[in-house]
DNA sequence: TATTATATCTCGGGT
DNA sequence: ACCCGAGGTATAATA
């Protein structure tokens, strides 16, 4: 069962306080519902006029401040070095600061509905699936997939502090670089390419292919990328997803196997 | 005073299902403690085993799912067009489906501490200040700021969908491209200003200067900048937005004194 | 809907 | 600490 510090509702500023404090200074999570303002100053600067929203500090410092609409915080902390509450006749303050770069969220709270502080336990594992990473292993492992005769020599080269995705060479042995994206294509990703072939080509004073493998391109980048003398390939990431599936099957029946020895 | 729907202290499932699926009706915005597992299956797919998590859904259908530590939610769903509770034996599904992309966040909750649901009214206006188009505006107003005799003529100057922050000529006559960026710049900038350069050398024959403007520039962007033959022209943020506050505070002076005629 | 560019982007990994 | 690149980036603006 969860380990709940204390739950208030519509508290005195100074119960809310005390919660606050005790939750944060016991790296819990602490939930506040109430009216508010908002001023944020540092790598810019915003004002939010008063309104109801959530705000949750939580057991690392992170500190957010959430409307009632919309995926993303009007106002937010990644992490901080200090939570400070603070209490005046007209309302509540909350201020989270935030060492470097140097900034501050403010939040002023004259309404507090309801204040929560809870320890949370998620040791939790997240796996995510296919992401550029595994993409770029999958075809490393499998150049037969982009090109007959494609030989792959390294993952992640690095040119002067830049990463080449793949680098390898074609059946007619010329040096090959190969840009990966997972979503659609754009401009960013050819002049990416153009880049790390310009770099190659004056590292090495050999002109190499380049090839930027995605799942789908947009129009104007198609367009570009044969002005730049560069190649298109598409990608199909579903059968990837497969091909990656049945290869963890295998491996994990012959780890299997290999275990059974042991027994 | 906020109102507030219903609020469970370890309810069973069948109750928790009930408040969420009001609250969701009603376009409330509902708050969930519990141990959870989620699978996102869309444009890639994940999953999180087992842990103690707030479960957020918003007004408009925003869904989140957040850890005890870090500013990012584990899973979400910006916009849903279906949120769904099912209960089971073994515990509580909440499902949230997203149309386009085709995205579905299912999240699985054996153990349920509390749930609270609430109408939030926000009608707060969020005011940031000097964006990236409000520093364009200034030196548009002001294009001396980055060099004498400069005359800026036109604000995102487009070439074939390409857009160019800031258009101008110089003391010579010289066409001038301003790229701008509010943070440090980095190589992406330049090669923006490099694709901008020349597009506009082969659309109109003559080749522009083109000035990156930023607070700040990493020391492998200014080394590139100066091989592709641009320049690189520091700002100060801080002065920009002192000089903003001074002009919005003329203009504000200038518009009461208007307003005073038709008093 | 597709495309482009910004963001207090965040986050992780490398030097 | 700087720098680079990915991200289920989200979000807004625009064709």
């Amino acid at each position: 069962m969860v380990e709940i510090i204390g739950i208030l509702k519509s508290p005195t500023y100074k119960e809310a306080a005390s919660l606050i404090k005790k939750g944060v200074a016991s790296k819990a999570t602490v939930i506040v519902l109430g009216k508010c303002s908002v001023d944020y100053i540092g790598r810019s600067e915003s004002r939010l006029t008063e309104g109801e929203r959530i705000i949750i500090i939580k057991e690392d410092g992170a500190f957010l401040v959430h409307r009632p609409q919309g995926h993303s915080p009007v106002n937010w902390q990644p992490e901080t070095s200090a939570i400070e509450v603070r209490e005046t006749d007209l309302g509540l303050e909350i201020t989270a600061v935030r060492r470097s770069p140097r900034e501050i969220v403010s939040v002023f709270l004259p309404s507090i509905y309801f204040v929560m502080a809870v320890k949370l336990k998620d040791k939790g594992e997240f796996i995510m699936y296919l992401d550029e990473h595994e993409i770029r292993d999958l075809l490393f492992e499998k150049p037969e997939l982009l090109e007959e005769g494609l030989t792959i020599v390294e993952k992640e080269k690095r040119i002067q502090s830049n990463l080449i995705d793949l680098f390898g060479y074609d059946k007619q042995g010329r040096p090959v670089i190969i840009e990966i994206k997972r979503v659609t294509a754009s401009k960013d990703a050819v002049l990416q390419l153009y880049r790390y072939v310009g770099l190659y080509h004056k590292y090495y004073g050999v002109k190499p292919r380049g090839i930027l493998v995605a799942p789908q391109i947009t129009q104007a980048t198609i367009e570009s990328i044969e002005k730049l003398g560069l190649e298109y390939k598409a990608i199909n990431i579903q059968k990837l997803w497969n091909l990656k599936k049945s290869l963890m099957k295998k491996k994990s029946i012959e780890g299997r196997s290999l275990l059974d020895y042991f027994k």
